[in-house]
DNA sequence: TCAATAGTTCATAACTATTGAACTAAGGAG
DNA sequence: CTCCTTAGTTCAATAGTTATGAACTATTGA
């Protein structure tokens, strides 16, 4: 099977970035990744909004983020791992990615309370 | 001739905001704006990077960055002129146009250290 | 060896973006 | 007033990108 592709540090671009967090099912699967305090495998990301995401879309989504350098992933057996490159990302863009993870949560937050919204998210929280 | 679109301030988006941020010609004219003082027409920014950009394309640009919420336009005369919506934004996601801005300018003069590009702009390479 | 599971690849259809050409609208000059 | 110039918009063609079902690979375990 092919190597998984990631980016060094300097070739990360801010436009790859904001790319690859301008999809709502991307942007909602990192900062769920960048929250976490493991790393996370693709199919927990199904339900990660109202929809279920097919797979190949899955994997797509997670595809671009590893090519925008966002998250890095690892082969295990038959599942893979990601975790996110925030920290080596704030060395060069200090505060981006906090901003940004921010603003989506304040939004996620909003759209909350407005109708009562399916909390499949935090269900899978307390499982660890 | 068709009045101006401008979301009001809770229909922005954050996926939007980064969408209409991922391109390089749209970050850098929103850089630009938010970094100057006074309002910008559209035609200003035909040479923002090497190769211009034709005026439809610009047209569309600015749209988007309407559409999305970053900017303001006001047609004067033959003219329009744009702002940057940044202090509304600010109110709601606080810090994320600062820290994308940021790091657009830190990556812009990363850009021009390394090789020597036929830079149009400004040649800082040759006064190390 | 076979089956199950996790993820990838491929083909295609749907969508989005770019741009030259034609157009509109405002502000002069004569 | 009419004509010209300038700034920006719209349209249509085309180029490029994205989503996803179906078929596939790779690993694990029985």
């Amino acid at each position: 099977m092919k190597p998984l592709v990631h980016p060094a540090l300097r070739d990360i671009t801010v436009e790859g970035i904001l790319h690859a967090l301008s999809d709502p099912v991307r942007v909602a699967i990192y900062a769920d990744i960048v929250g976490s305090d493991c790393s996370q495998t693709c199919s927990n990301f199904v339900n990660i909004v109202d929809k279920p995401v097919p797979k190949s879309t899955l994997s797509v989504h997670f595809k671009a983020l590893r090519e925008a350098g966002l998250i890095r992933g690892e082969r295990r057996g038959v599942e893979m791992y990601n975790v996110s490159r925030c920290s080596e990302i704030d060395g060069r863009f200090p505060g981006l990615i906090a901003a940004i993870v921010k603003a989506h949560n304040i939004q996620s937050e909003e759209s909350r309370t407005p109708k009562v919204k399916s909390g499949s998210l935090k269900k899978r929280r307390l499982e660890r």
